[in-house]
DNA sequence: GATAATATAATGACCATTCTATCTAAAGGT
DNA sequence: ACCTTTAGATAGAATGGTCATTATATTATC
């Protein structure tokens, strides 16, 4: 993969993340990973598509972490447990929400490529956690700490915010 | 209160909660409002002082769902019910999230007034919580567990989630 | 006659996208 | 080593649109 184009996906996802997808204009992004703006074009066809490729990006991201986590043959709490730490890890240097439903949010029309990439993140999300080990609603439940531990870190003590997360984990698996 | 400004005000929340704060401009507004776009400034200094109204606006109707359904002289548990329930019947009819987080996410200069707004509001929901019997533990998680049902019903159906919501509530208070 | 609301236009800034033309650097062949 | 080809990257400007905000001047309404 060209240098460039990581460059250009790296401080996108930085920038979006930070301040918001309509915020950031295209020359931002290109100034500050240092690229030309015919060699953004020349990568992807709209600003959108690089938006794609920024969210993809932080979803391989995040999905290793919580994969090198998770290990066969362990018991449901053990393995709940485990995630909700890897996902404060997340959170603790990630404290303006999910990127994930903030695109969505931006781009809530449903024809739009971005809204139907987070649907499908979040899918593979409950996906992920159904392969490990938990059954449906042992899936949503755990989604939903997740989430609102995300959620609730952008306005209360991350650390506070964990450690309720993960006391939660151990009374509820 | 005049008629403009409160039609100001209604359309303003609505078409900035659906299509985003940048994404939505003033001219949008102020067409769906039938008001003069002078008429606008006549009322609120800016874009801003228009988005502080929809959300104090908000914040209002939100708390006062709240409020009615708590009784003082009962249990947590009852209470606790009883917010996840009045919670439940708000996401019902708001399924893109939280508002004032999302305003915060696309003003994250802590600089400014819409950012310093929403975190006092948040603040505001942990203080009612207290208020409402519930140690500080209590209303952090209680505050977690609606944040999470927020976001999840973004992308989940809001009926599922809302019943792991009251599940969860029971299990836990 | 005062107050509120209107329509219209101007300002100046920023935006995504496209076009043009130049430049660099590596690759391949002789 | 030398030349040529090719692809990738560059700078700069143009297009056409939208944006928030301000100014001006006119119309209702009470």
């Amino acid at each position: 993969m060209s240098k460039k184009r990581q460059d250009l996906i790296n401080h996108a996802e930085r920038l979006f993340y930070e301040y918001g997808f309509h915020s950031v204009g295209l020359k931002r992004v290109i100034d500050e990973a240092n690229v030309a703006l015919m060699t953004m074009y020349n990568h992807f066809n709209s600003k959108e598509e690089l938006i794609l490729a920024a969210l993809k990006c932080r979803e391989e991201r995040y999905f290793s972490l919580l994969q090198e986590v998770v290990k066969q043959n362990q018991d449901s709490k053990t393995n709940a447990l485990s995630l909700a730490e890897a996902h404060v890890d997340w959170i603790r240097t990630h404290k303006k929400g999910c990127m994930f439903l903030r695109a969505k949010e931006e781009y809530p029309s449903e024809e739009s490529d971005i809204n139907r990439y987070v649907i499908a993140h979040k899918k593979s999300l409950i996906a992920f956690l159904k392969k490990v080990n938990f059954n449906h609603q042992e899936a949503m439940r755990l989604a939903l700490l997740l989430e609102g531990a995300t959620s609730l870190s952008e306005v209360e003590n991350v650390e506070e915010v964990s450690k309720e997360l993960l006391c939660l984990v151990r009374h509820l698996f």
